[in-house]
RNA sequence: CGGGACGUGGCCUAGCUUGGUUCAGGGCACCGCGCUGGGGGCGCGGGGAUCGCGAGUUCGAAUCUCGCCGUCCCGACCA
């Protein structure tokens, strides 16, 4: 390829970027250019790293057995209202009507789908299956950001297995797990592993694999003891126990009132009325799908609102309004308690399980009560994990202090158990002749966001620094002076030397300045640079410089392919043995 | 969806508060010529904008008012 013929145009001028995030780098560098709010243009440097990105990620599912399919786009309701998904996507999804005024939906994933095509699945024998595409997504995100971090439209690898049982599941599973591990690691992306919600997949279990990014978006509690990660999602950590004896202190016959004037929050009681937060009940009210709740926690925990979805598998969950919280409770935020509550469901965390002489609202403004006894007081219906794991707390497994990062989620892989297998009705003759209905899993990995999150790891104040993996060339070759017809020609014949020896290499023939070039090939991040100039002409010899680390070494011209080509390949990980 | 900001040649932007000698100035990019030539070089010349859209106020609107559209940023959602 030749720079001079091209479409790079880099946006070199503004001081502002140096060091920038990767949505700026990629606009900057030429790579891409916004259409509108959440879609892009790939330019020719882009197009060809998401190829080389599609490729790895291709011969590591083709490893492991699955197989490449592509499923359509547009997808007609009915199979979508067969899983109730249609509901439950709600403006997420983007719809639209054919002529015959047909509801359509363009594909936002498509669990649905596979499934419809796995109803042809008619023996046991013919599991397990592994299907996967590349295939464009569309989801109508309420707030597309960060360039190709978070579109509306973009390609998405997804496969689908298919298993007569559990213990086939945990082997797709475990298979894409490892897949994708080396996927990353070929990639120059490294994520890890964490536990994580499943959401509005459904099903049993689910691994995110996120990227650590001071930009990203995801919460991550770790703990650099033993290596547990997990989304705050779906975080545990272990806290101290309650002291018993401070319980019976503070306990009372029957709870207790108490005047708090003007007091509104955790922080007021704990302040004025010798009630600490971890002596508190914090009373919080929800809309579950249309029911009043309400959701306890002790005061000083937060709550994560996944796990309350999790926990109840309710669909429309929000805060009730201050309005529907007086009509129902008489008090207003600041004031309320579940204490004598029957009127209204109540979930409660864990934590506060056998509590006593406990603090809470009085369901009257400016009222408290004490001495409340969770189990005598309370009518807690549910008790559920639902507070957020915070930094500090301490490892479940090993008991040391989590922390929390965070980072750029890459890869989700589900455990989605029946519901599809259910709602399409999926069945296969089992080795005793009878119907038995296949297990799904099911695996996504986000391709322009894993390129976002790379260069997000891989950049320097000079532009983006490519993995050689999946950098757009390899290599480029800087004419140094163009004009110079010895030099010229020298850069002609050892880009025709490294292409022959199999490098993906770009000659940079522009008549420009030998600092344009240097500058650009550096933006754009082509991790080789090989300088022929006057210089080296006297002595017979180019300069190889690495964009990583800058070092620069002089190699005679017919060295020049063999030592890129084996630099390079000494910085590609190979597939994974099939 | 709630909160905030912005919309001026391909890109960045000045002008807007205090409407009128600016029917819009500059930088980058682009075209031509010359000088240069290993780190974004210089000079001369040139092309390119009905100031997001629509109403309104006014003798007069990029500038003031209203509406709409769009984009970005902060919060609740996802690969």
């Amino acid at each position: 390829m030749r720079w001079s013929t091209m479409h790079i145009p880099t946006l070199r001028d503004d001081p502002a970027d140096a060091g920038a995030p990767s949505h700026r780098l990629l606009l900057r560098a030429g790579y891409i250019r916004q259409l509108f709010a959440g879609h892009y243009s790939l330019l020719p440097l882009a197009q060809r790293v998401r190829l080389k990105v599609i490729g790895i990620i291709r011969e590591e599912m083709n490893s492991i057995g699955a197989q490449e399919i592509l499923m359509p786009v547009m997808h007609p309701a009915e199979v979508w209202q067969r899983s109730g998904r249609w509901e439950l996507m709600g403006d997420e999804m983007f719809r639209l009507k054919d002529r015959k005024g047909a509801d359509i939906a363009l594909g936002m994933t498509h669990e649905e789908i596979v499934a419809t095509l796995a109803t042809e699945l008619s023996s046991y024998r013919e599991l397990p299956q592994m299907w996967y595409q590349f295939q464009t997504k569309l989801r109508d995100e309420p707030r597309p950001k960060a360039g190709l971090m978070r579109t509306r439209e973009f390609t998405m690898k997804d496969s689908y297995s298919f298993d007569l049982d559990a213990a086939g599941l945990d082997k797709s599973f475990d298979l894409h797990r490892s897949a994708y591990i080396r996927s990353f690691e070929r990639l120059g992306i490294p994520a890890i592993p964490v536990n994580a919600s499943n959401g509005s997949m459904g099903g049993s279990g689910s691994t995110e694999f996120v990227c650590p990014s001071e930009t990203g978006e995801d919460d991550i509690v770790h703990c650099p003891e033993c290596g547990y990660a997990a989304n705050v999602e779906a975080a545990v950590s272990a806290l101290a126990p309650a002291d018993p004896a401070a319980d019976a202190a503070a306990a009372l016959d029957a709870p207790a009132p108490f005047g708090t004037p003007g007091v509104r929050t955790i922080e007021d009681l704990a302040a004025g009325y010798d009630a600490p937060g971890d002596r508190q009940v914090k009373t919080l009210v929800y809309v579950l799908d249309g029911q009043l709740t309400l959701v306890l926690l002790r005061g000083d925990h937060a709550l994560e609102e996944q796990k309350l979805i999790d926990a109840t598998g309710a669909v429309a969950v929000r805060p009730a309004e201050a309005g529907e919280i007086f009509a129902a409770l008489g008090a207003h935020p600041g004031s309320l308690g579940a204490a004598g509550v029957t009127s209204l469901p109540v979930i409660a965390d864990f934590a506060l399980r056998d509590r006593s002489g406990m603090v809470t609202g009085a369901n009257t403004d400016d009222v408290h009560v004490r001495g409340v006894d969770v189990a005598r007081d309370l009518s807690v219906g549910t008790w559920a994990d639902l507070r957020a794991a915070a930094a500090g707390e301490l490892c479940t497994v090993c008991g040391g202090p989590l922390e929390v990062i965070k980072g750029i989620e890459v890869g989700h892989i589900f455990k989605l158990g029946y519901k599809y297998s259910d709602a399409m009705d999926l069945s296969v003759s089992g080795p005793d002749g009878k119907p038995v209905k296949p297990i799904m899993g099911s695996y996504g990995i986000g391709v322009e966001r894993a390129m976002a999150a790379c260069i997000e790891v891989h950049h320097d104040a000079r532009g983006i620094v490519w993995p050689a993996a999946i950098a757009p060339f390899e290599a480029v070759v800087v004419v140094a002076q163009q004009d110079d017809t010895a030099v010229a020609e020298m850069g002609e014949q050892v880009y025709r030397q490294l292409g022959a020896a199999g490098v993906d290499v770009i000659i940079d023939d522009r008549g420009v300045r030998a600092g344009v070039k240097f500058s650009d090939a550096e933006l754009v991040g082509i991790p080789y640079r090989v300088t022929i100039g006057k210089r080296g002409l006297a002595s017979g010899s180019a300069e190889v410089t690495d964009r990583a680390t800058g070092e620069t070494v002089p190699v005679p011209f017919d060295q020049v392919a063999k030592h890129v080509r084996e630099a390079v390949t000494h910085a590609i990980t190979g597939p994974a043995e099939a």
